[in-house]
DNA sequence: GTCTATATATAGATAGAC
DNA sequence: GTCTATCTATATATAGAC
């Protein structure tokens, strides 16, 4: 094995699990067994080196989306959201076959970009995968076609947050989850079960159409 | 203004805006124009300085909290799932009362709190607050008898992400929703709508009675 | 209570020998 | 490509004068 993939393996197993600002180039190497001087001559610099993880699943999962959003699009019907949202969980499973246990890494990775809101990695994966994002949306704005565009904007945030979160905490929730209830989730399964919840969100009415405090008992 | 309260007030904006991890106690005290070695002097390091800041808002918001589940109590019904959500309004609105705009910067703290998993924070509110959470939990399950316990143990940490990542992103989001559609948005309005999504969510049939790929078009 | 000065630790990055 | 040694910056925390 090459000291680069050394380096990269070693990044991404503490990236995910302590976040990348949690992960010094010095913890990275040490563990690596290589010298800390590579990362710089390697990958030029912490950004870089980053950016170089995610890329492995991203040129990955990006292509796959973007085939998925072409089958629904030559359905040729009106695509419905939980098919949207189901379509989405191949492609984060095929992140297995980048690296063992390449899904749930991938996903831990995601939620701690996310939290940490590197710019670079905003910049970075716009950049490079920009018109799958786009892609995306519209298929998901013509799903809903009964909801006002303000409407999509906030419940897509709102799904992102559940999505984001439980990739984060994911380890914590099912080890607690087979601790109290006896219950193994897999990756797959932890995917589908909050697909279903936000897919359930979506489908609401819309909050403008209804009154939102109906029950006014307590307050 | 004691320099006490001037440290506090300039770390919860600078912590609310940037995170814990990502302020430094010398940006504080040079914004706050006091001396570095003034937050030692006053709390004796920096996780007290957090937990000081935390507990201001905190000390409001759950015995607020506690006085709403009671009245759910006294109710003698079973609480339904979304008078329960809707309680939890008017304890995070009176946090206006703690400071000016103090509803929108607590839920940003608290959202930067849970991101960067600060595991003294969790004793903390763990130690000083655990009946109040203890109580909300008994609540929510007996509001949903229907669904097996490990069903809302995971629906509610679905909720959970979608609450605390509207709360960390509520000013972009609101900036945008501004922009894009000329909706200006409150605090009392996002929390409505994050409590309307995630009510939806919970209501839907347990995931254990349904097939989850009806439709398998595309896969 | 407030200040200066400093101890101590840890970052990312790089120069230059090999 | 790999290494040692070091630069530079920044962090929390504290000792001790006032």
């Amino acid at each position: 094995m090459t000291t680069k993939d050394k380096i990269l393996d070693t990044a991404e197993l503490l990236f995910s699990d302590l976040g990348f600002d949690n992960t010094s180039l010095r913890s990275i190497t040490s563990k690596a067994d290589v010298n800390l001087a590579s990362v710089n001559y390697h990958f030029g610099s912490k950004k870089e080196l980053i950016q170089a993880v995610m890329e492995r699943y991203l040129s990955v999962l990006m292509p796959a989306i973007d085939e998925q959003l072409s089958k629904i699009a030559t359905l040729n019907r009106e695509p419905d959201l939980t098919l949207l949202f189901e379509a989405m969980v191949e492609p984060i499973l095929k992140l297995e076959s980048v690296r063992p246990n390449g899904a749930h890494t991938f996903m831990q990775l995601f939620a701690k970009a996310y939290y940490e809101s590197q710019g670079h990695m905003k910049k970075f994966v716009n950049v490079r995968y920009g018109t799958v994002l786009k892609r995306f949306n519209t298929t998901l704005v013509s799903a809903v076609p009964h909801l006002p565009k303000r409407e999509v904007f906030w419940r897509w945030h709102f799904a992102l947050g559940s999505c984001v979160f439980t990739m984060g905490s994911s380890r914590a929730l099912t080890d607690m989850a087979e601790a109290d209830y006896q219950q193994r989730m897999g990756v797959a399964e932890l995917i589908r079960g909050v697909i279903h919840f936000v897919a359930a969100g979506f489908a609401a009415p819309s909050v403008e159409n209804i009154e939102l405090y109906p029950n006014r008992d307590i307050a």
